[in-house]
DNA sequence: AAGTGGTCTAGACCACCTT
DNA sequence: AGGTGGTCTAGACCACTTA
């Protein structure tokens, strides 16, 4: 009885803390756990059957990758996201993704090209077919060999998080209509550019790609309303 | 005796993982933990006199902000920065502070740039002075004050966690010897560019800042020769 | 002043490495 | 097989918020 390691699906190797920051990771991207959902460590020893401390360090991580917020002495939460923390991310990725999209301009090999127009393809198949989620994980494929080819894995590392947060909304809120078509334009810009090796064009075009998604994104959200009323002090 | 809340500096409130994180921050930015050092939990807990729990935590946070390497079952060392990732953070300096700088010549106000041709001007006194720390804690204000101005704060975020890392091999290999001049140039070009409201030349400005830092860094760094040798795997 | 829930301690457990 | 050191458990402690 005193580890609690009897468990079937443990598994492999790793740690309790590894698989716990995990499976919350899963929850709050998967949208079951909302922005401003209290995480309390008593709650969650008892659903993983594990004692607090590999869970306080889980969510400490979490906390690192931005996802959860943790006030001393209050305790561990969902982070918020508002219009401004959507703007301040969307800023960043033109900033970022721009300069990806310039070296990806200045390095990238044929083949690596080819890739993104197969990925690219691979998207608009899905998308025509109306599979919303691979359609997403092809959208996501594409940002991150994008980044691949860039080489440059802290950029790349700060990308994804802050495409977890984007997700935990984007699941929430959903695209306007016509915005995954316009998506589809401005990535074959990019393609474009990179192919003919225009560093200037493949920085413009990405910025240009992140400024409409956050426009698309912010119509949506506000034309939510502002639902999310009671928030962290 | 049970509870270690006896000592005497303990004061106000906060927590002791809170404590110990921004104990050791400051000993690795300041160079007592040099990138690679084996930060033992054991050692920590005799160090601070408290039990591992908050020690792990701390540890956990810090490897969030970057500044520390945690693998499973292998414990904490103090990151390692090699050239690869030197250029990454220079090249996220340069589009992140190319966008803040761009925000900044749109929306700053006069008394905003007044302030920071006021912390420039201290700088390069201090810089005159021979007061190289204080020149240091300047060059960061400006920095700071260029984030604040633009109100990214996530942006200011992730350029104040790179700065730490920067920080800790900056004050290993030093600055060149023209190049404290020549950040002074490349400052008044940013600021002139806010001034004038010239939203692509302070972008410009602020890009060419950070390529020549990089620059700068990578000189020394490898003037110095491979003396780092034995890395973890 | 009782409850809720975050924080910390002491020590057991166990993975990995060296002998 | 023994040591070193990371990981986890059980429960005590205590900050903050209800009444």
């Amino acid at each position: 009885m005193t580890k609690g390691m009897d468990a079937d699906e443990s598994a492999i190797g790793g740690t309790n803390y590894g698989r716990v920051r995990d499976a919350i990771r899963d929850r709050i991207v998967g949208g079951i756990y909302l922005p401003g959902t209290r995480l309390k460590v008593h709650d969650l020893c008892d659903q993983f059957g594990i004692s607090s401390n590999p869970i306080r360090e889980a969510l400490q991580q979490l906390q690192g990758e931005g996802l959860v917020v943790i006030l001393p002495n209050k305790g561990a939460t969902v982070r918020l996201i508002d219009e401004h923390m959507i703007r301040h991310i969307y800023e960043i990725g033109e900033g970022l993704d721009g300069i990806l999209a310039n070296r990806c301009a200045a390095i990238a090999t044929p083949p690596q090209v080819e890739r993104l127009r197969d990925i690219q393809h691979h998207m608009e198949a899905a998308a025509a077919a109306g599979d919303s989620e691979g359609r997403a994980n092809y959208n996501g494929e594409f940002h991150t060999h994008l980044g691949a080819i860039s080489g440059n894995t802290e950029a790349v590392d700060i990308r994804r998080r802050h495409q977890n947060l984007i997700r935990t909304i984007r699941q929430r809120y959903g695209y306007s209509p016509y915005r995954i078509e316009q998506i589809h334009v401005e990535h074959w810009a990019i393609i474009d550019a990179i192919a003919a090796r225009d560093v200037a064009a493949a920085e413009l075009a990405a910025r240009i790609h992140c400024v409409r998604s956050c426009e698309d994104m912010l119509s949506r959200y506000k034309g939510f309303g502002a639902e999310v009323s009671e928030h962290e002090k």
